[in-house]
DNA sequence: CCTCAATGAGACAAAGATGTCTCACATGGG
DNA sequence: CCCATGTGAGACATCTTTGTCTCATTGAGG
C-alpha cells in the first residue's frame, strides 16, 4: 500500500546486506551469489529479490562506494587549511570505507570497455584537486603528478587495507602508515 | 630420442604464451581459457596441451614471477651501497616484471586458504630486509615498518604498471613515480 | 483469527567454462 | 616419398553459476 519504493516491512536490511557483501567480495572477489547470500544471512532468491543479478549488486556496491567516499571528502573539508592536514583528514574519515573501496578500485579494472560511473571521475577530481591545491601552497613537490599522488593513494589504501586484514600491519596504525608514506613522499623537502 | 622431459620440437613457445597470458591477464583476470589460447595465438587444444588447466597455468604463470622478481632482487644487489640507491635499483630492475607481479598479487589475495608459494615468502623477507638495513643505517624513519614497507612496495609498483597502461601516467616516470614517493615517505627527514 | 507480504527451500532450464576426445592438416626429418 | 609429431578445429559430456519459477512457512497488522 505504500507508495515508497521500497516496502514497508524490510526484513532484510538492504544497507546491511551490501556490508556484509563487500566484506566478503573484498576477500574473495569470485564469491558466489549464493555465498553471497549466506554470508548475509539469507537465501539465494531473496538476494535475487533484492538485486537482479550480479551485476545489479556490484552496482549497488558501486553506488554506496561512492556514496561513503564522497560523504568522507565533504566530511574532511579538503579545501579548508593546509593540504596537509586536509590529506590526513581524509586518510581518517575514507578509513572505514577502505575495504568497499578496494574491493571496487580492482573491480574497475575489468571494466575496460563500459563506460564507468561517473562518480569515480567525480572522486578523481576531488582528490586530484587537493594535490593540485597542496602544490600550489608550495606545501607538495611538483614533479609527482596530482592524477599519481591520487592513484598512489587509492593503491596505498587499498595495501593498507589488506595488510591490517592479513595481520601484517596493526589496524591502530593504518591511517598513520599511509599518512606518512604518502605525505613523506608528496612533501617537498628540505634540501640538507 | 630426446631424454628430456619436453619435446625437441616446440612450435609453440611456453615461455612466450606465458608472456601473453600474463598480460591478457594482468588487464582481465577472469580471461577464459580461450582468450588466453587466441592472445597467445594458438587453440583451446593446444594451450591444454601444454598447461593441465587453468590452475596449472597460474602456477606456471605464478612461477615464472617469482623467477623474475628474484632475477630482479639479484641484479639490484640490495645489500650493496646505501638503501636508498638499493630501492632504486630494485624499482629499476623490477619494472619489467610489474604487470605479471601485479596480477599475481592480486590473484593470491584469493588463495585464501591454500598455502602459498614460498617463494613469496623469500621475497618478501629479501625486500623487507633492504628496509630494514636503511633502517639500521639510519637513512630510512623506524615507524614505518618493514613489513608495511614492503607492501606498499608492491602496492605502488601494481598502481603503476596499471596508471601507466591505462594512460595516467608516462611510462618513462613510472620509476620516478615510485622511487620518490615511496622513498620520500621512508627517508627519515630533517626536522626543519 | 485472517490476510498478506516476505522469506526459505528447492526444482528447473539456460549459459558459460572446462576438460577430453577424435579427426584432419601440415611440416620437418629420415 | 613416407611417417611422425605438433597443431587447429570441432564435438561432446560435465560442472558451476545464474536466473526464474513454484510452493510452503512465518510473522506482523488489521
Amino acid at each position: 500500500m505504500s507508495h515508497m519504493g521500497y516496502p514497508r516491512l524490510m526484513s532484510v536490511d538492504r544497507e546491511q546486506v551490501l556490508r556484509s557483501a563487500a566484506a566478503l567480495l573484498t576477500r574473495k572477489s569470485t564469491a558466489t551469489m549464493d555465498e553471497v547470500a549466506r554470508a548475509a544471512g539469507l537465501s539465494r532468491a531473496t538476494l535475487h529479490r533484492h538485486f537482479a543479478g550480479r551485476d545489479a549488486l556490484v552496482r549497488a556496491l558501486e553506488e554506496l562506494g561512492i556514496q561513503e567516499c564522497e560523504a568522507a571528502l565533504d566530511a574532511a573539508r579538503l579545501d579548508e587549511g593546509s593540504a596537509d592536514d586536509a590529506v590526513r583528514r581524509l586518510v581518517k574519515e575514507i578509513e572505514p570505507a577502505a575495504g568497499l573501496l578496494s574491493f571496487l578500485v580492482t573491480e574497475n579494472q575489468l571494466f575496460e570497455g563500459d563506460t564507468q560511473h561517473e562518480g569515480w571521475a567525480r572522486l578523481d577530481a576531488r582528490i586530484a584537486g587537493l594535490f593540485t591545491r597542496g602544490q600550489e601552497r608550495g606545501e607538495f613537490r611538483i614533479d609527482l603528478t596530482p592524477a599519481w599522488l591520487t592513484e598512489a593513494l587509492y593503491c596505498l589504501i587499498g595495501g593498507g587495507a589488506w595488510a591490517v586484514q592479513d595481520g601484517r600491519v596493526a589496524a591502530k596504525d593504518f591511517q598513520h602508515m599511509i599518512v606518512e608514506l604518502l605525505l613523506g613522499g608528496a612533501r617537498r623537502r628540505v634540501e640538507p
